[in-house]
Parts: structure tokens; sequence; C-alpha cells
RNA sequence: CGGAGCGUGGCGCAGUCUGGUAGCGCACUACACUGGGGGUGUAGGGGUCGUAGGUUCAAAUCCUAUCGCUCCGACCA
């Protein structure tokens, strides 16, 4: 992508409605533009990170034996009646009235849809276990949305909805999204811990809280050491007994704010870390609740009718594009994993109009494209130090920089953002050299 | 929903107390100089001061209402 032609607002200032860093740096690197109270729209660059996210969850989610549905972001009152949500959801919900002044709402979350869906087709026992998952569109009417796209109203979110004949083969679905999740926080670079959380009027202990560590964390947890540079996830069989793996993540000790334990914590000492953390998916069993409140069952092996027990997995897809910048960002902008990344290199010419570096660019240019790597030319007529600062701003791990002075020396420049060190490390290189840096 | 604050050109702000017909920086346009970390100069363009009503000879400024947005708290992916 040429940036002389793409739509790059980036922003020199900060707005003031922005206070925490992710929020600031978005919106200064053009990624989205708020609409209203915590609604954005999505920018070019601010969309390719979040179909890249996106991209991990499917994968992810498709790996572990989910199968992918779409479900409609408007949905009927009277679903929700059935399940007795519908005033017991409160103003959170947006609910509103269709031509016909049928009661509808803009769906928070989608249990009763699925339920529906499947009650309606799963007639046998021999139909299950299943797992459907979908990625779309919520609507929360937050009392006060903020972080900008962390908590706003309107966010993405990746929801699964698993149906089992009984509880062992709910909690074999519960492990495969327990392992899926955090495969898939770990693609995104990203050290998610399975905390310990409320798991309602069910009980048990089947429910986690998927939290990532940031200074910026909007609560505080608590956990112990050993998980931040745990390697447990290796070799592990999806298809397989998981239950050692989730076993070896959920007997040590991990709390969020509201289920933290002070008699363990002391048990802990030196091994306890406090720390700021970000929710950004929380897996949960809860059992019959839906099944039977709106008559979702099959007949059983024995020949008597059951009702089935369901667990949801949700992943905040829109809020990781904040939680990956609160984790990986300096004083000069965000510093993506290059799993994420809205481009992997970004190339600065910084004569353009000058023969040779025009020339040189064009050609790195096309035989990057050639090799399918994802790369954002800046040929604009720009200050170098501008162009600078932009491509700093928006954070590709792989920076260019083709100048006349490297060129007259055989030399380019290539500058590593590395998420992981947090540093921007500037190397000058042979041309093939750093190409060849970069394409490994 | 309780508490606090803010709406003035695309962005950041001053001007409001003490009423007199709108200003600064950045960005933008043109030209020149410049050219490896947001450069300099000259000349320009752009604003119903959130909206509605009121007071007044006169309102960004005072009064009333209303809408929007932000921050702190309680609540949530």
């Amino acid at each position: 992508m040429r940036l002389s032609v793409y739509f790059l607002p980036t922003l020199k200032e900060t707005p003031s409605e922005a206070s925490i860093v992710s929020h600031r740096l978005m919106l200064r690197s053009g990624m989205i533009r708020q609409s209203s109270a915590g609604i954005y729209s999505w920018l070019p660059l601010g969309l390719r990170v979040l179909k890249k996210i996106e991209r991990i969850v499917r994968e992810e989610q498709d790996r572990a034996g989910a199968q992918e549905v779409l479900m409609p972001t408007i949905q009927p009152a009277d679903l929700w009646r059935e399940s007795g949500r519908y005033d017991a959801y409160g103003p959170e919900m947006l609910r509103i009235k269709d031509r016909h002044d049928r009661d509808m709402l803009y769906g928070p979350t989608n249990e009763e849809l699925i339920t529906e869906i499947l009650r309606g087709s799963v007639k046998s026992y021999k139909d299950l276990p299943k797992n459907l998952y979908h990625i779309q569109w919520k609507f929360r009417d937050e009392v006060r949305p903020r972080f900008g796209i962390m908590r706003g109203r309107e966010f993405l979110m990746k929801d699964a909805y698993s149906f089992d004949l009984d509880y062992e083969g709910a909690k074999r679905s519960y492990n495969k999204m327990f392992v899926a999740y955090l495969r898939t926080f770990e693609r995104m670079g990203l050290k998610a811990i399975p905390m310990k959380a409320d798991s309602g009027p069910i009980g048990g202990d089947l429910s986690h809280e998927f939290v990532i560590l940031a200074d910026t964390g909007e609560s505080e947890v608590a956990c112990h050491k050993d998980f931040l540079d745990n390697d447990w996830l290796k070799d592990v069989d999806i298809d397989g007994g998981l239950q050692p793996t989730v076993d070896a993540f959920t007997e040590k000790y991990a709390a969020t704010d509201g289920e933290r334990d002070a008699a363990k914590e002391k048990e802990l000492g030196g091994d306890l870390v406090t720390a700021r953390g970000i929710e950004v998916g929380h897996i949960f069993y809860f059992g019959t609740k839906y099944s039977e409140a709106m008559n979702c069952r099959v007949m059983g092996p024995d020949g008597g009718e059951a009702a089935l027990e369901m667990g949801s997995y949700g992943i905040g897809v829109s809020r990781l594009v904040g939680a990956v910048i609160e984790a990986f960002h300096d004083d000069d902008g965000i510093i993506w994993p290059e799993s994420v990344a809205p481009f992997k290199v970004g190339l600065i010419n910084l004569k353009v109009g000058d023969a040779e570096c025009d020339k040189s660019c064009e050609n790195i240019y096309a035989m990057l494209q050639d090799h399918g790597v994802e790369v954002l030319y800046d040929d604009r007529e720009e200050r170098a130090g501008a162009k600078f600062a932009d491509m700093d701003l928006i954070g590709l791990p792989w920076q260019l920089v083709v100048g006349p002075r490297g060129l007259k020396q055989g030399v380019v420049e290539v500058k590593f953002s590395d998420h992981k060190a947090n540093t921007r490390a500037k190397e000058e290189l042979p041309l093939e050299a750093a190409l060849k840096r970069i394409m490994v």
C-alpha cells in the first residue's frame, strides 16, 4: 500500500477525550474515529488489525472443533422472555421496536438465539457434542463507556456455545476452549492468565476469566509468579486428554479482584505477583440454565429426555486491539507483535523525487509484495522527521529506510521494533542482507 | 446512576469573571529556501462560538432550558 493514497489520518496532538494510552494511540494513528460515546468507526489501519485478531481467533476456534455461524445483531424480545432475561437484563440492553411495534433488541449476547437454533434441529444424543461460535457486533448500553475501544458500548465479540449430553461432556468442551484460549492469546504475543472467576448461581469451578497483564489494566489481579514465564502449552494434544494441561494452569493461584483469597496469598509469600489486568476472555459452564428454560432437549441413550449441558465462551475481539496496545507501546507509539500488525514492513523513501531513491524503493516495494509481504510504502513528499514519526506511531515491526546517503554507501537502514523487549533497534545493512533479515 | 468538568475553524487551546461584533499554535493551500527525527519565510483559505429561547442599543461572554462529550466512583467482554 502506498501511503500517498492510503487513508491514514494521523494526529500530531492528542485529542482531549482520550486518557488511556491505547485510546490515545488509536486516535493518533488513525485507526478509529469516535462516532458517539462508546461507539467507533474503524478506519483502514485499525480495521486491518481488527481483522488479524479476528482471524487468529477464528483459526483457533476452528482448530478446537468449534464451527462458525453468524447470528443476527437484532433479536426478537420473545426469545428473551422465554429465558426470563428480557426483564432481568436491565437498561444495559438496547431495546427497540420495529414498525409493527414488536419488541426487538440489539443483542448483548446470544445464548437464547443459539439455544433456539439447536432445539429445533438437535434431537438425539448422537447429534452431540456441538460447539458453535460466531464473531459479531454486540451492544451493551454501558452507563459509562470509557477507555476508548476497550470498553465501548458497541463491540466485536467472539462467542461460542457448547452443547453436551452430560457434565463430563461439558467439561471436555470447556477444556477444549480453555486450551484454545491460551493458544489464541499467545499467538497475539499476549500472556493471558486464566483466573478463577465468579461461577454464578451454578457454582462449581468451571468459570475462568483470561486476563492479560498491563500496567494500565483496568483492575487489580493476583497470581502465582509461575504464570509469568511458563511454557506449559507445549505438546498439547487438543483432541486427546486436556485435563492435565488445564490442571497445570488451574492448580496455581490466580484470581481477579473480586475472587482474591487473602489466606492463600499470604501462603504464597514471595511467589505472589500482583498486577493490573485486562480481561480479554471469559469461559463459563452454566449447565441447563437455558436449555431447561427454553426446552432444548435430546433423547439420551437410555431412552430418556435430557436438557443439554451448555457453556459459553467469549473473547472481546475489538477490546483485544486496545489490550495489545496497552501491552506493547513506548513513548513514540505502538509496537505491534507481527501476528497482528497492520503491515509487516514500513518502507520509507527519504527523498521522493530522487531518481536513485525512487527506483530503489519501487524495486523493494514490488519485490516484497511479490513475496507476499504486507508493506506500507511511504512515498509521500514529507520531511524525513514526519515520516519517521508517523512510522513509529503506527508501530510496524519492520521499517526499511532508504535515503540518498545510505544508497551511496550501498546500505539501507533496518529498524526492528520488538514488542517483547519494548525496543526499537536500528541497523545499517546492505539491501540484500536487510531484505533477508526482514523476510525470515 | 451519584460527583466533577468541558463544548470557540480539522486538532490542541485563549477569550467568558468585567458584554462592544473572534484570536493563537498545529494542520491545510501557493511559492521560495530547505532536506536522515514533526524545518524556515512570505502570502492565503477556513469558525451560525453545541442548540433553542430570553435580557440588552449590542451576547462567545449575562439568564433559562436542552443536547453532546469527558473524567472520578458503583457496574461489565
